[in-house]
DNA sequence: ATGCATGAGCA
DNA sequence: GCTCATGCATA
């Protein structure tokens, strides 16, 4: 029940030993890891199937991710930063920014209107077009070909590595918040500016500029619909990030932000990032920007574990009884629950997160429930499901 | 499209 | 140990 057993990891070494790959069967997204399925090893490991055999299963894969500590590729690294994210280290040392963010701020004139969550999606519908063709993605994988124009070159390969700066772009003055702040307080934040669409004269606001939900939203949309056009997959333009600007994003990132279910913080930093691929690919005059990437390093993850849904449930109940349980509630609950504490306390985590995300899972229409006064901690409930597609 | 996981930074 | 950003693996 647990970890799913039955997968393989790749170790991209250069061709050891292939064992098998999958059969193409269900498979829809084997394409974009080409690299990656080239060499696979099968890892099955003992089936095990209960959760206490903590057993846990290691498998290297190779990711660039963010710094794999564990690299230890047989292939030979490249150059891939292990624990170096100017990124964030510079948001916080040097951040000034965010520091100011931190404390004050919040200052915006409230004449809110929606509720959280709400807000983001009045807007539902409207894009029909764009369903047909996401799934499609899968069936037609385009092999990374970034030059933003396009396909015009069949990248070979994928992966990449350099990331470098993420945030060098530019910092949205002061009022949101970066990073890790205080959680309430950006929490808060979240919230209020979600709630009101205000402030900042917005005129044109491509990319810079503090997009309002409702702005965000708009591009989110629109963001997806032209880059259906062009035909890139959301695992392109993933890419196409990394080469153009240093920082990669997987498919899933793009997915979520075309989605909404970033925060709204997140949706921010990564607007501009990708108003710039967008601009680039329409106008992109074939010009061979790109190069390409390299592969991956090897990194070790534990096997995905898989819940059970009756289990999940009982996590549910919990969750709403009490979304934060201490560590002692932690122990306990993994306990009867017979998952490891670990497992449970990351579906705590996570499912917070869930419920943080600007989209509702539940699409909660706006006029509904909203104040949560200055203490959000009772979630919306959710439950169904939005056309969001 | 989404569930579970990792890791940085903070407290 | 939490939050938050992000992604591999999966359904």
């Amino acid at each position: 029940m647990a970890t799913t057993a039955s997968n393989h990891y790749n170790l991209l070494s250069s061709s050891s030993s292939i064992v098998h790959a999958e059969p193409g069967g269900m498979q829809q997204a084997a394409g974009y890891r080409d690299a990656q399925t080239l060499v696979q090893s099968d890892y099955t490991l003992q089936s095990n199937g209960h959760p206490l055999s903590h057993a846990h299963q290691w498998i290297t894969a190779l990711s660039h991710g963010d710094g794999a500590p564990w690299s230890t590729s047989p292939l030979g690294q490249q150059d891939i930063k292990p624990s170096v994210q100017p990124s964030r280290e510079e948001l916080h040392s040097a951040g000034s920014l965010q520091h100011q963010s931190r404390g004050p701020h919040l200052v915006h004139p409230a004449h809110g209107n929606h509720h959280s969550a709400g807000a983001w999606r009045t807007t539902t519908s409207a894009h029909l077009p764009s369903m047909a063709s996401t799934n499609g993605q899968g069936l037609i994988y385009s092999q990374p070909s970034f030059t933003v124009n396009g396909m015009i070159n069949p990248g070979t390969g994928q992966g990449m590595h350099h990331h470098g700066l993420r945030d060098a772009h530019e910092d949205h003055h002061g009022d949101h918040g970066h990073q890790q702040q205080s959680q309430q307080q950006q929490q808060q934040q979240q919230q209020q500016q979600q709630q009101h669409s205000q402030h900042q004269g917005h005129h044109d606001h491509s990319d810079e500029d503090t997009p309002t939900s409702d702005d965000l939203e708009q591009f989110a949309k629109q963001f997806k619909q032209r880059r259906i056009k062009l035909g890139f997959t959301q695992a392109d333009v993933g890419l196409a990030l990394g080469t153009l600007y240093g920082n990669v994003f997987s498919q899933t990132t793009i997915c979520r932000f075309e989605a909404l279910q970033l925060s709204f913080k997140n949706m921010c930093k990564l607007k501009p990032l990708l108003n710039k691929w967008l601009e680039e690919a329409d106008s992109s005059s074939g010009s061979p920007t790109s190069i390409d990437k390299i592969a991956a390093q090897g990194r070790k993850r534990k096997k995905r574990t898989s819940i059970e849904v009756s289990v999940k449930g009982a996590l549910e109940s919990h969750f709403l009884k009490c979304p934060k349980p201490s560590a002692q509630e932690i122990t306990s609950l993994a306990d009867s629950l017979q998952l490891e504490k670990e497992v449970v306390r990351v579906w705590f985590c996570n499912r917070r997160q869930k419920e943080k995300r600007m989209t509702p899972p539940g699409g909660t229409i706006p006029g509904a429930e909203d104040v949560y006064g200055a203490s959000r901690d009772t979630p919306p409930h959710h439950g169904v499901q939005t056309p969001v597609q």
